[in-house]
DNA sequence: TTAAAAAAGGGGATTTTCCCCCTAAATAAA
DNA sequence: TTTATTTAGGGGGAAAATCCCCTTTTTTAA
């Protein structure tokens, strides 16, 4: 019997899921979590029955899909994450693959696929589809030297997805408004931004900031 | 028999969750769709079998929940919609429940839950939750004079979204600069906004855009 | 058919944003 | 220890966004 977790905020899913998965032949559920915290706490429960595959939500609140697919990659490099989500932004799914997920399925896909995809990830070790495959191709060719944000920076970002101007952010930073354009310009020197507009997107697409 | 009939476009989670109800007692899925075009297609074709209950989502391509909804109630008053989603929003909530939803659950809410929910909505004709009450009274004592956004204001949001300045939107209109300063104008004042970084948090909100 | 309202456009001033280029201090790397 | 690199700060100008107040045309409704 393969074990399969379910880490997903929506309870509602989760429970719904692992219902499909009790119905794959050689499969049994051991835990749904509602965040990955509670799924290390689980983990790290003696005698817990140590999954082979994690279906695992990427945004969740208090220990979100990538950090928590980090954490598994080096404590428990064994269990495999395959992340299941809504999410199709490009920058997402590949923060999930670097992360160290196995593969990425989207939650509009077929029972059948996800049966293929556990039986793949399991006995192959990963699953791309067609779609994450291209996305991956495509990052990897063009190279794009990975931006990099700072600390400061992200902060910066979260204050411009405010109604606040730059005057107004340096205040709330404790810094000079100088200081904050220079953030400003670096920022969107990085990742190629014509004006806020563009930050405040970029910044929802990415998770830096949830309206 | 209950017939219910889910309209998602994230197959996974209806056939899952198409499966958590079939488990419930008197209680049959008839249709599972993936936007709201299609279940109205399944709706009029001859001999289909019409359900009781609606599980929708609110946000679809082709056709979303709160246009789907709004149909429903014009031309099929008999079947009731529960609406069914990750969307938090009061904005959205609120939407939902003006176009005739009878009922609002978040995707956390756990198996027993919908099963009640479905029941009520069925024996009573509604079933509101704590949070979906709290909204709608929230909203109704404050009698916020429902600000109507006007079609080339909600074009002109869309553009907004964007990393176009106000003269480029004015051209993909067809409109003079000074035609959109109006239209700014309007909006923000509608709306209450301080400048565009709040517009941009505001569509996507309520969800006029989707970034 | 006439009054009212909505849509489209405008002048001009102020603030904010954006852009390029530059300096000083603190840190990290060699 | 010297050399880069990062972090913080700045000047000045151009462009865009914001604001207020105003006119003309088109639609809508009484």
């Amino acid at each position: 019997m393969y074990k399969v977790a379910l880490v997903d905020d929506h309870t509602l899913l989760s429970e719904a899921i692992g219902g499909l998965v009790r119905q794959f032949i050689n499969f049994e559920v051991v835990n749904i979590s509602v965040n990955g915290k509670e799924f290390i706490n689980y983990l790290e429960t003696a005698n817990s029955d140590k999954p082979d595959v994690v279906l695992m939500d990427v945004k969740m609140p208090v220990m979100g899909g990538v950090e928590t697919t980090k954490y598994l990659s080096k404590y428990y490099p064994d269990i495999k994450v395959l992340a299941l989500s809504v999410e199709e932004e490009e920058g997402v799914v590949m923060q999930m693959i670097r992360s160290g997920a196995k593969g990425y399925l989207l939650k509009d896909t077929r029972k059948s696929i996800l049966e293929q995809a556990l039986l793949e990830v399991i006995n192959y070790g990963f699953y791309y589809t067609n779609t994450v495959e291209r996305i991956v191709k495509q990052t990897e060719n063009l190279y794009e030297e990975e931006v990099v944000l700072k600390d400061r920076e992200i902060e910066f970002i979260k204050h411009a997805c405010t109604e606040m101007t730059y005057k107004q952010i340096a205040e709330k930073m404790f810094l000079s408004p100088k200081t904050i354009e220079g953030y400003r310009e670096s920022v969107f020197q990085k990742l190629g931004l014509k004006n806020r507009t563009g930050l405040v997107i970029y910044a929802i697409k990415n998770n830096i900031f949830t309206p």
